[in-house]
RNA sequence: GUGGAUGUAGCUCAGUAGGUUAGAGCAUCAGAUUGUGGUUCUGAGGGCCGUGGGUUCGAGCCCCAUCUUCCACCCCA
């Protein structure tokens, strides 16, 4: 029998160790950041009835969900002839599971079902993979983790100011120089009543979304593709015209919006956030971006969105407010909000700026050199002494060339290098190499031991 | 889902109009240096040239299919 390829499905990957230490330390990053504000973890299974999937992430999304097939004779119940039947609806009577697409609907969906246990307003985390069936890209896989934090059950302005602050702490702890971009989507409606097209609330932000890739005439272009009259659109231009900061951005776009009471709520709900923002400090720079859309048809209130500033690779972080989540679950008038950090992309950027901290590959502060077995038995007790004392050490297990124990050494990033031999136990030293300044010193054990601890 | 590229050593890539044993740099290992890494010099190992068909006397190179990765669109973490 030939041996068949092993490979893995597209846009799936393996993780071997060292990829592992990078990924636990991002996602132990933010989970330490969420506990800190008082969210508390829960896991949902991979797998959802579809029904709870579909139509919740627009047709584009019903798209790309992967479907699982019933197990048993799947097709025994399929009437139609096989030939006549659409693939689509086809699906619907063979699969009745789905790989899940996000984080956030299963937890809305968990919500309802777990009612009596939860009190409100719910802190929940999650970090767990989802699946898309998208064309992978860079920074686009089919399989990813996602990191959310959400606040279910509070109307307050107060847990989209937390949430920012999250996302400011996380960044700030992974050394990553990112912009938050923050819109609303009350805006966007009343931005669409305003020039009478309400209906066309999707299409005039996905086609704003667009401005800084095509320009405004492409976004024109764009508004006529989907249906929108040359006078209405004409309405938009000062939208897209807007300059100066967060608070000349939102005075100029209440003159825009003054008829329109969605519209000025929307205006006012982002004012609100901002303001908190006078009082707090925050290192990440909070940008107000009108045509920031987010594909995601459940948000209702605040879009927020991050970006790296020194990577292209789309947005890294990404949320929003949903009012009525949990209304197809039965469960009406609970107000949630969350964002969700994309672990893999945060990935990416980190590895391409370098800067995942070189002590996480390897915490070992002290390697002796290995001369032989009486040196050996000389050392032993000396590591436990150390080791006793919360100094990570270890010995070259090998009485190799010192060539190649110094390299070790240094490959592993090993500050000090203790050098005990013949001389030296005759003396009753050790001899510390600094790996770093490349200096060394004769010095008794207790002085390295108190230098160490 | 639509359109377009890509795949040669662990990594980054050469490979000339199809022509003998497929190259370089970095990395690895060994030696120069028997107690000194990160700099230097010398040498060595390592390739079903993505996979499967086809054309040809002969294919890394040409043709077809397939998979992967990547780019644009769509959409998005």
């Amino acid at each position: 029998m030939a041996a068949q390829k092993p490979s893995v499905p597209k846009g799936t990957r393996d993780f071997s160790p060292l990829e592992m230490v990078k990924r636990n330390f991002i996602f132990d990053t933010i989970k330490d950041v969420f506990k800190r504000y008082g969210y508390l973890p829960i896991e949902t299974p991979s797998m959802e009835n579809l029904s709870t999937l579909l139509g919740k992430y627009g047709d584009e999304g019903d798209k790309l969900l992967f479907k699982i097939l019933n197990s048993g004779d799947y097709l025994e119940k399929v009437n139609n002839n096989l030939k006549d039947i659409d693939s689509n609806k086809l699906a619907l009577q063979i699969c009745e599971k789905g790989l899940r697409y996000d984080l956030t609907v299963p937890f809305a969906r968990y919500v309802v079902q777990h009612l009596n246990e939860i009190t409100f307003p719910f802190k929940r985390y999650q970090v767990q993979p989802v699946w898309r069936a998208d064309r992978p890209q860079k920074g686009r896989y089919r399989e990813f983790y996602q990191c959310d934090v959400d606040v279910i059950g509070s109307n307050s302005l107060l847990n989209e100011v937390e949430l920012i602050q999250i996302i400011d702490q996380v960044f700030q702890s992974l050394k990553v120089n990112v912009v938050i971009k923050m819109n609303n989507r009350k805006i966007l409606a009343g931005i669409a009543e305003v020039i009478g097209e309400p209906d066309k609330i999707i299409d005039i932000t996905i086609a704003i979304d667009k401005l800084e890739k095509i320009g405004k005439k492409g976004v024109y272009d764009e508004l006529i593709g989907r249906g929108l009259s040359s006078g209405s659109i004409s309405e938009i231009d000062p939208i897209l015209e807007l300059k100066g900061d967060n608070f000349d951005k939102l005075s100029s776009l209440k003159k825009i919006l003054r008829n329109s009471e969605i519209g000025l709520k929307g205006i006012d709900e982002l004012e609100t956030i901002l303001n908190y923002f006078e009082t707090i400090d925050i290192n990440t720079e909070l940008e107000l971006d009108l045509t920031l859309a987010r594909g995601l048809n459940y948000y209702t209130g605040a879009i927020i969105e991050v970006k790296a500033l020194e990577v292209e690779i789309g947005s890294i972080c990404g949320g929003g407010r949903y009012d009525d989540l949990t209304g197809v679950f039965g469960l009406k008038d609970v107000s949630g909000v969350g964002v969700s950090f994309g672990a893999d992309r945060i990935y990416d950027v980190m590895e391409q700026l370098d800067s995942f901290p070189k002590e996480i590959v390897s915490s070992t502060k002290v390697l002796f050199v290995n001369f032989g077995e009486n040196e050996e038995k000389y050392c032993l007790p000396l590591l436990k002494i150390l080791r006793d004392n919360g100094v990570n050490s270890e010995i070259y297990p090998d009485s190799a060339k010192m060539n190649k124990q110094m390299t070790y050494a240094n490959n592993k990033n090993i500050p000090f290098v203790i050098l005990v031999g013949e001389n030296e136990m005759q003396k009753g030293v050790l001899t510390v190499k600094n790996m770093v300044s490349g200096e060394q010193f004769e010095m008794k054990f207790d002085e390295l031991l108190q230098k160490l601890k």
